[in-house]
DNA sequence: TTAAACCCCGTACCATGGTACAGTGTCAAG
DNA sequence: CTTGACACTGTACCATGGTACGGGGTTTAA
């Protein structure tokens, strides 16, 4: 069952161009194309695309997505490299977890100042950098 | 002690042009001039720089820091509001950090395998989506 | 008092991640 | 057998977040 790129891009909700765009920079397969020259897709491109949606919302670049959709297991072949960059965005991924969660904690303490009508600093969320600055860059 | 824009820019480690970009966007006050034009910058301005980085390196856009930068509680007037727009933040900020640790085990898994040596499918990341494509937006 | 090193402003340019448009070809229904 | 919806390529354009450049004034230290 193969899917026009119009019928791709209305089931992962992104822009025909976009998909172009994508085969383009190489984060997308080139596709098989009929004697007229028409893309032809399986399902999975559909799943690719919403993966690369979701990977961006969370902050990654297309190359980043890029060397992520790149990093698979083939018969035991560079599986060592493939670990060793999976780990690295573990580490960086988990990073900025941390971050997020003291800014929430800035945000919260801010909230509850608020609520009790305490006025606070000049702009109390700078305070997110104390004890912060050269942490995990 | 006031500091020159070179000065300023060398601390936070940031272009020259960058500031008064910033200045220009809105995120930067505009600082005291000496006779001759000179912008005046107190220390504050190196840690506003170190905040904008560091946020941005969250994922926040310049238009979400700026918003971030104007939460202040100020003597009990539009407290709610600044109450309201702070807990929306953190409602972003909690998604955010749940959407990365969702993002964290699939790249354990990942790596999981990659350390079993049991070689997968064709994109073992985008089996792990499957379950993972539509939860929480 | 003059050269280096800094600052000013305005404008142009760059990369990223798309999006639109023009001109053309293809396919399927009536 | 035509008309409308879709596809193709190529190129231009957009927003964001900077960065560089040109043409000028200022400060400082030899």
């Amino acid at each position: 069952m193969a899917l026009t790129i119009g019928q791709v891009a209305t089931a992962a909700d992104v822009n025909i161009q976009t998909i172009r765009y994508y085969e383009r920079r190489g984060l997308f397969p080139t596709p098989r194309r009929t004697p007229a020259g028409y893309r032809q897709y399986a399902d999975g491109a559909v799943a690719r695309l919403r993966f690369i949606k979701h990977a961006q919302e969370l902050g990654f670049s297309l190359q980043e997505i890029q060397e992520l959709l790149g990093l698979r297991v083939r018969h035991g072949a560079a599986c060592d490299a493939v670990e060793r960059k999976t780990r690295h965005k573990i580490e960086v991924v988990q990073q900025r977890i941390r971050d997020l969660q003291r800014l929430k904690r800035t945000l919260e303490r801010l909230a509850a100042a608020c609520t009790a009508r305490r006025p606070t600093d000049d702009c109390p969320i700078l305070e997110v950098l104390e004890d912060h600055d050269d942490i995990g860059h």
